[in-house]
RNA sequence: UCCGACUUAGCUCAGCUGGUUAGAGCAUCUGACUGUUAAUCAGAGGGUCCACAGUUCAAGUCUGUGAGUCGGAGCCA
């Protein structure tokens, strides 16, 4: 009989108290005390303790239970007991042991570890209960984004990954060669093509991988990270982050209503998490602006001589990670700061037909420190004032020949965003730095595992 | 790309103003133990002190260069 249905698991244990059962999985920890051995089982699920005393089983079974070594690999037979001492609330008294396989000298122990090391045994380190955790977390935000998305009249729409060129021409983009055909480019934003999608569909999203050539090296970056980007026909600036605003409300409730174990494990702040309720703060630019000037947030800025003096803000500068955090001490819950100089700002953003000076875009800042986890605006739909833009900022203007299309045949005024996958789960789950919250994380530095 | 820090046992680290044979805890191995939770107790093994060059009677320790890693800035999700 295949195993695939009847395996009993750990997670579920509480309906199986008093039967006799097997678990399959890794040694997680085991301390013998004489007659008597203490397994730690993990199975994917949980954890589970199982007891193995002397007298009660055969010899050769004890043997196999002295044995065992961290992350060996066994099949456990026992009845299921509720138990106090236990962690979890139940243990297994075993009746037998059978080994798949010894480990030897497993890498990560249950003691410290320096990021280094644990970073080149990225494969090994996701069976850790704390990495296992946030990748269960990961695996409910994704859920929670899906569903979101497929229960509000949206549609997948997948855009290509192999792209002939840059969609925001200031980031640095990683090249192949593709076949005759030149240069081809990984793709930094699913967004221009979400656009043309949606005026076919009305509403889309695109979800996947993407990918920036960016030479920064701080914990919320990361060369490889996943993103969505919805993207509505006839939305305006409002919308979009009404819809923003209902997304991430919806993500964090899904989290905590599903993940309250992991959030347990991880030692997070729930209170924090439940806060996140809509409506969410938000600030103009401009009011931004004046906010950071009344509370005295300088800017630190370079001479020409090289040294360093700090001024007012000036209007139209973009905002820095030390300006984001200044703004974001005083709320709880996310604020999106809307309508940007256009000069800071991609060439496709509209701009705002009560100040030309501002684009209609929007971030959205997480509390806690976690920073930028959405950027968003509405979508330039006049032919010539777009082209315009292209021109202005040198890109080529047959590369984008398709994409000035959508203003020729139909426009309609249209609206998305993009939100880090990466950001949002380091956030719900208070990680300390973005590479623990994706399998396995491509960084400046660092491409092995 | 810019600024700063670090590199000593399998892992995490200590090692003073340079001075005999380089230390600890954990992990590993051997033994004891019927309730462990980072078990405890007794014992054992384990080192190219990142590399190269230099100063010195003498370098883990001082100087220079290089490599690797980490943190931050900018850029962004």
């Amino acid at each position: 009989m295949s195993p695939y249905k009847s395996y009993q698991t750990i997670e579920n244990l509480a309906q199986a108290v008093g039967q006799h059962v097997t678990l399959r999985g890794w040694v997680y920890d085991r301390t013998g005390k004489g007659k008597l051995q203490f397994i730690k089982l993990r199975d994917g699920s949980g954890i589970c303790q199982c007891v193995v005393f002397k007298p009660n089983v055969a010899e050769e079974v004890f043997a196999n239970a002295e044995q065992l070594t961290q992350e060996s690999s066994v099949a456990i037979s026992g009845t299921v007991r509720a138990e106090e001492r236990a962690p979890g609330g139940f243990e297994i008294d075993v009746t037998d042991v059978k080994i798949y396989s010894i480990a030897k000298d497993y890498p990560i122990t249950p003691k410290e570890h320096g990021t280094e090391f644990l970073m080149e045994h990225r494969h090994l380190w996701l069976r850790s209960s704390r990495q296992h955790a946030i990748m269960r977390v990961r695996s409910s935000v994704i859920k929670a984004i899906r569903d979101f998305f497929d229960g509000n009249g949206f549609r997948l729409m997948d855009s290509p990954l192999l792209t002939p060129n840059a969609c925001e021409g200031t980031s640095t983009l990683f090249e192949t060669e593709y076949f005759d055909l030149g240069k081809a480019y990984l793709s930094q934003s699913g967004q221009l093509y979400a656009e043309a999608s949606a005026m076919s569909l009305g509403r889309v999203y695109t979800f996947g991988p993407t990918f920036r050539a960016e030479r920064s090296k701080t914990r919320r970056h990361l060369t490889e990270f996943w993103m969505v980007e919805p993207e509505m026909a006839f939305f305006d600036l409002n919308d979009d982050m009404d819809l923003a605003e209902d997304m991430v409300e919806y993500i964090v409730q899904y989290v905590l209503k599903t993940c309250q174990k992991e959030l347990a494990t991880l030692g997070r702040d729930v209170s924090k998490l439940e806060a996140v309720r809509r409506p969410f703060y938000r600030m103009s630019y401009t009011e931004a602006v004046e906010w950071l000037n009344k509370n005295n947030v300088k800017l630190n800025k370079k001479q020409a001589d090289g040294t360093e003096i700090q001024i007012d803000f000036p209007w139209g500068e973009d905002f820095g990670a030390p300006q984001e955090e200044a703004i974001m001490q005083q709320f709880d819950k996310p604020c999106i700061i809307h309508r940007y100089p256009s000069e800071v700002k991609a060439f496709y953003m509209k701009r705002d037909p009560e100040n030309t000076k501002c684009a209609l875009a929007m971030d959205m800042l997480a509390p806690e420190g976690a920073g930028e986890i959405i950027g968003g605006s509405q979508r330039e739909d006049d032919h010539d004032l777009l082209l315009e833009r292209i021109i202005h900022e040198n890109l080529p203007q047959e590369a984008f020949q398709w994409y000035l299309d959508l203003r020729k045949y139909g426009s309609v005024p249209h609206s998305g965003f993009g939100l880090g996958v990466e950001r949002t789960v380091k956030w719900i789950t208070g990680a300390e730095h973005i590479r623990e919250v994706i399998p396995f994380p491509r960084m400046i530095y660092r491409i092995v595992p």
